[in-house]
DNA sequence: CGCTAATACTTAGCATGCTAATCATTAGGG
DNA sequence: CCCTAATGATTAGCATGCTAAGTATTAGCG
């Protein structure tokens, strides 16, 4: 059997507790990072899997960034009102949402490979240690797969 | 300087990321455990503050807690609308709120009891790496306090 | 004592996240 | 080919979190 020791509910020894604290406390980060190019921290996390591939459909960044499609919905209008996405249905399914983006989204990219550097600055750890928490946290990603 | 390698904004290499995820998919652990308690997961963590005392005002909540007054007063609301808790103003400084335990508060500790160790089950991740997590995690956020 | 600043909480407004319901389109069996 | 099921996205409703503004109360200086 599985053992907690004296008193499993106790605040500080929650893992789910630090996580997030920990999760809102490194978002603060982003935020005055971000600010400027008006992108919340889910918006910038849209941006980076856009980074990597455009066009992408709402399906295939939904399992990109492990959230529903109510989620992004919404988030994906904004970034177009913020002209660095644009929204199109797909030509060959008419289903499917074609999310590209815009020039000014692609621009974006040059600026925001500063943010990683004055992130991992801010918080002043080494980059071996962020490495295997990423390790550590991706355990637990799968664990809930 | 800081080197990040290669792609620096690759989103499978943000501990930011990771972070998010994790965070929101070990919530998802708790959500049909505590939906019999018709409670959320923040919700939950408040009763686990006030079963470590009670009671409690707004503010040291919010220091336990690391969040704003204005996040845990409609959350409070609705615990006390659940029956879980009473709200009301301390007589010795009219602008603290007293937040007590009710009977069905306290009552509700002995169910919870078992909730670690369900999520620990579930996660099927050693206790030991847990514990290292929770070190790391509270490094990050100490970092960032 | 009186007045201003500080304190504790509340409210409003906005952007997630989540569940459930809905809509349009396509796939696939009969 | 037709009809139903499945698919992809949107919308509605609710509970956080956050910032900024507002309210009530207390503290503390002159």
């Amino acid at each position: 059997m599985i053992d907690l020791g004296e008193d499993p509910l106790k605040l500080d020894r929650q893992v789910c507790f630090a996580l997030s604290v920990a999760s809102r406390s490194v978002i603060a980060i982003y935020r005055p990072l971000l600010e400027p190019y008006g992108l919340t921290h889910p918006q910038y996390l849209v941006m980076l899997a856009l980074w990597e591939r455009s066009p992408r459909s709402v399906k295939d960044l939904g399992a990109a960034l492990r959230h529903d499609p109510a989620t992004l919905s919404p988030l994906l209008k904004r970034l177009e009102a913020l002209g660095y996405v644009t929204r199109s249905r797909s030509r060959t399914d008419e289903r499917r949402l074609t999310v590209e983006l815009t020039e000014a989204g692609r621009a974006l990219r040059a600026e925001a490979e500063k943010i990683p550097y004055k992130v991992v600055e801010t918080l002043g750890m080494d980059v071996s240690e962020l490495e295997a928490l990423h390790g550590v946290l991706t355990r637990v990603i799968d664990a809930t797969a």
